[in-house]
DNA sequence: TCAATAGTGTCTCTTAGACAATATCGC
DNA sequence: GCGATATTGTCTAAGAGACACTATTGA
């Protein structure tokens, strides 16, 4: 907390000279869990709107390290693989009623003036990633009073253009998983074919035929079928599958075409 | 010329004023012309190295609009869809040994200090676009000495990251040129089918089967067959064939595979 | 008639997509 | 046996891709 704290004072006051200015980076990070698409938002503490995890670039840094830097500062996520879509950088994208230099001296105590760098206007790289979100601590930082999963479909009032980043970054999703496999990071090593056609069917908001769908991943080669199942009670238990990681990796290189 | 130099004045001592700083935007322009694949390239005045068009993000305008500015500017294309691809931001991407203080002071005659706010770092939003290289006519900006094509396979030296730029962009437009179709803006309104079928050979750098080609192309209702012949020495004279505009711009909505 | 290029049809193979009956488990 | 869910195969249609001969023109 302290280096936080350190972190946040040097960033406020001497921002200029560590930060990249007018440039920002977002990241909409969906969460996948039994059947449930959701993105990570945060509060800061004195808002009523909420925003993306996002932050500012380091003039020894890429925009992607600064993406990482960011969601692992929110979340207990290391090294997730985030992913560029699309700049943001419509003029007074960032301007918004809450965010003004009183309320930012209210949140931080420093005494910001109306020109501050953080006030001035940014574009925004956005950045995505799919994680599993059961595994996700949270950790607010220090302004943060609250950093929780959103469904998709009822997201809460947001600040700037983030509801628009959101968006975009869902379409993008949605068109990577038209065309490369995904799973690997967010199913357990064992699943079973409901479970990863669920997946699926829930990011893509429409059913697909399970028929169709096994074979196709199992012609494929990306997944293989275990000697084990899953015992479920009341009803026939599943087999058990797992992932051919090099097939998955040549996929995710090449290019595939999955639903 | 005077509007130019006006605005090269308020670049250079106004710049952080009114321009977004540290974020650029740098165009790929690529040009087609018989068989050929190009890149608009400039150089400045005393610089033995090239670069790509680029240039500062008004705090007025969008990322799209700045690119399409700065492209019209250069060259008389007006309203060219220009297209994001990808943003380059590896720190120290903008330093070169040529553009140092002394090296801009001797060419804009302007006094640089080294702490001058174009000599810091920058991230780029790179722009891609394709167009006919033969109508367009380059004017240099001031201190611009050339602006001119060079052909994909024989780049000249380039300066900062701007060959990586260019690369990663041909990566852009063949993904690209797979789903969807290209041809309107670059092909004359009436054209032949090896005229059509080379435009494509030449960016995939691949040959394409002449009877699948215009197989997919006809079926798709992309291009349609007129009863007219293109009168060539030699040979054989091709048919002439246009586009059909309604079915062009609906493969561009929904995506389709071309090759 | 030759050189150069344009035009065109068929076959095979793979894949997408539609479609429904049977198996297993726990109660 | 029943309720709930999992598993699996076949058929058809469309598309991809391989492949080679004939047509036209002008010199």
């Amino acid at each position: 907390m302290i280096d936080q704290l350190a972190e946040i004072n040097e960033l406020f006051i001497n921002g200029p000279r560590f930060y990249l200015q007018n440039v920002s980076v977002d990241n909409v990070i969906f969460g996948y869990h039994e059947k449930e698409l959701k993105v990570l938002l945060q509060r800061p503490q004195t808002f009523t709107r909420w925003i993306l995890p996002g932050g500012f670039i380091k003039k020894t840094e890429t925009a992607e390290s600064a993406a990482t830097r960011v969601a692992s500062q929110r979340t207990s996520l290391e090294n997730l693989f985030l992913q560029q879509f699309k700049v943001f950088s419509k003029p007074g994208r960032n301007r918004d009623e809450l965010y003004t230099a009183d309320n930012l001296k209210q949140l931080t105590g420093w005494d910001i003036p109306p020109d501050h760098w953080m006030l001035q206007p940014f574009v925004s790289i956005g950045f995505y990633t799919l994680t599993e979100f059961s595994k996700v601590t949270t950790n607010g930082s220090f302004y943060m009073e609250e950093c929780t999963w959103w469904d998709i479909n009822a997201l809460p009032a947001l600040m700037f253009d983030h509801a628009e980043i959101i968006a975009e970054a869902l379409k993008a999703l949605r068109i990577h998983l038209v065309h490369f496999p995904i799973g690997y990071e967010l199913l357990p090593k064992k699943f079973t074919l409901p479970e990863i056609r669920t997946l699926y069917e829930t990011i893509l908001e429409k059913e697909l035929d399970d028929r169709n769908f096994s074979k196709k991943l199992l012609a494929a080669g990306i997944i293989e079928k275990l000697d084990e199942i899953k015992k479920i009670k009341g009803h026939r238990s599943p087999f058990l599958y797992k992932f051919n990681r090099r097939v998955y990796l040549d996929a995710l290189k090449e290019g595939m075409m999955v639903p």
